[in-house]
DNA sequence: CTGAAAGCGCTTACAG
DNA sequence: CTGAAAGCGCTTACAG
């Protein structure tokens, strides 16, 4: 294996020239520069990443968590996520908690991402309070992304989950519908404060509406196709009167409430509308209305805002306490850094006003 | 930050003996083991694994080579192959070509994987000859997931996609049909082996039924929901006979397929039958009939032909040349350990006997 | 602009 | 079973 040893030999200078010429640092004449770069060229050197980061303090690496890679908007954020890093010369370290305990348990104590780590990124993950202290026990920077949970000092990139379900249930109010269920994620769920605000902005639209939610209409299920499909279909089976129309906490428990509605034998949106929130991918070729979020764009941003103060290549230690410098981020202001970004309604095939009967 | 002179101070005992001790090696006396144990629980500490990667000589880290993180079967590998990754010690270095050229040259050059990684998983990904000259001058081991080029040395998991194809595309003849329509890969897109051989399974079904494939049923786009949508709406819009069936090399173009074909107003099976590859999350709810495939187990089995000769957590260097040793791959047997997994028809609503007119 | 030397925090023969 | 010491391949003051 060639080392920077190989090199300085082949250059006819010192380890230390090829370490400053290799990373670009100013303090090299432009001809040993050269010289250092041929002999790395002729040699297929490459820098030891280990050796690099012990002795330079650093991991260049990020930890990206996430509840479940194959949903949608887990796999878009990450997405978006790694293109950032691996541009700004950051490795991603992938951890899908997916429903597992053990999981949860390696990521999120204080030993498993220590010294592995230069920075978190953490999606849609509510956190219990002993993973918060192991947050702070870990004194790394990061940025949350659709927040489950606020962890102190770290920036949120989001949308107003309130104000979006508020826009999709107007949307279903002003079509004329006056029963609208809801499908809801499961309390237990990662990051069940975005459930919370969505059901928040449903209740506020109602209520704006002088309409009292009825909480039989109210369903929690999981985040998923299937999660939408057995809530509706159970919303179906109970006889009484049915809802004329159903606002799907996301677009993949709306495509798997229509599915239900299908087998039921019922036209979307003749006999029931349906709307979410996301705008999946395949939510234009069902032709389900949604609320779009721009998953893409919260990761990218998310990336940014993390790697900012982190200087790019060049990290300089997450700066705490009392003087927080330039880029810091004040104690006082734990979500400074923060972003919103916005949301937009989609009217396609899947909304429309209620059957006249 | 604590180290491992701290925890050997207070264990009262030498660095060697701690780094023994916390990684279960077998010549450390039960007494010392729980006295660094408590020192190590007491100062909570965590090896550093650039230091603990640099000095044994291994990185403890598998990368990862997706074209799409955001697509089912690419997804649904990733989830399972980062569950049995991380269960057997091994960080996940998450690399997602998107189609992006740079992406491409950043990995599968020498200098950037090269002591980064101790093996490489590739996911159907076709290499250029020149990657494969790269993949060979690393000389690391790795593993194929619907391997788009066979890489010297290292076994394959896959499923046979000639046989699915030939599978659904029976099925569509077994109902009476006899204008199959096929929705294939881009020839540019990463994996075209499985676009030709899921042609090659589409074409042999047809020849077994005595029909002649006819070219203009055979249509080449992007292995997505859009690509099946436009491919369909173009195939609509020729005039001319149409086809009564459609066979989607995946269950994304067949739900693309579909929804072409409701825009156009027909119905599915009742005007025209779909089917697909994969078995997608989506496709239960949608109906759509497919020849189910095992991402996940594709994923866990070729994470496991990985690390059996890696030897787990104790990972032995990778054996090369004249003699392979007990878990070697031979030379002459560039594809020991490759694995057929099984493939399965699920008839569903999508697929019916074409119209009797 | 350049180099000698110390140090990053571990692991691994080697010796006992 | 245990320890002293060398070494993994870099980066970084420090000195010039």
């Amino acid at each position: 294996m060639t080392t920077i040893d190989d090199v300085a030999r082949v250059a006819g200078v010192s380890t230390a020239t090829v370490s400053r010429a290799l990373r670009g640092l100013p303090a090299v004449s432009a001809a040993t520069r050269r010289r250092v770069l041929a002999a790395a060229e002729q040699l297929q050197y490459a820098v030891s990443p280990n050796a690099s980061r012990l002795a330079g303090g650093r991991t260049a690496t990020v930890a990206v968590v996430v509840p479940w890679i194959t949903r949608w908007f887990f796999g878009t954020v990450v997405e978006a996520v790694e293109d950032a890093l691996h541009q700004s010369g950051y490795d991603l370290l992938l951890y899908n908690l997916g429903g597992r305990n053990r999981i949860r348990q390696r990521v999120l104590r204080p030993t498993s991402l220590h010294k592995r780590v230069d920075a978190i990124i953490l999606v849609a993950t509510h956190l219990r309070p002993a993973e918060l202290t192991t947050l702070a026990t870990l004194d790394l920077p990061g940025v949350t992304i659709s927040s489950g949970s606020e962890v102190p000092g770290w920036p949120c990139v989001r949308i107003d989950d309130t104000a979006a379900a508020r826009t999709a249930t107007r949307h279903l109010l002003d079509l004329g519908h006056r029963r609208i269920a809801h499908l809801s994620g499961d309390p237990d769920e990662l990051a069940f404060t975005t459930h919370r605000n969505r059901r928040r902005g449903y209740q506020e639209a109602l209520r704006e509406a002088a309409i009292v939610p009825d909480p039989s209409l109210d369903l929690e299920t999981q985040f998923t196709i299937d999660g939408g499909n057995r809530a509706t279909a159970e919303l179906l089976s109970r006889g009484g009167d049915p809802p004329t129309a159903i606002f799907a906490a996301c677009d993949e428990m709306a495509m798997g409430a229509m599915g239900a509605l299908r087998d039921a034998g019922l036209r979307v949106p003749q006999d029931v509308s349906v709307i979410g929130i996301d705008d999946h991918d395949l939510s234009a070729v069902l032709g389900l209305s949604t609320v779009a979020q721009p998953a893409a764009e919260l990761g990218r941003v998310a990336a940014r805002v993390l790697l900012d103060p982190l200087g790019g290549r060049e990290l300089t230690p997450p700066v705490r306490g009392v003087d927080p410098g330039p880029h810091g981020r004040r104690p006082s202001d734990p979500t400074s850094g923060s972003v919103i970004l916005p949301t937009r309604l989609v009217v396609r095939d899947s909304t429309g006003p209620p059957r006249a009967d």
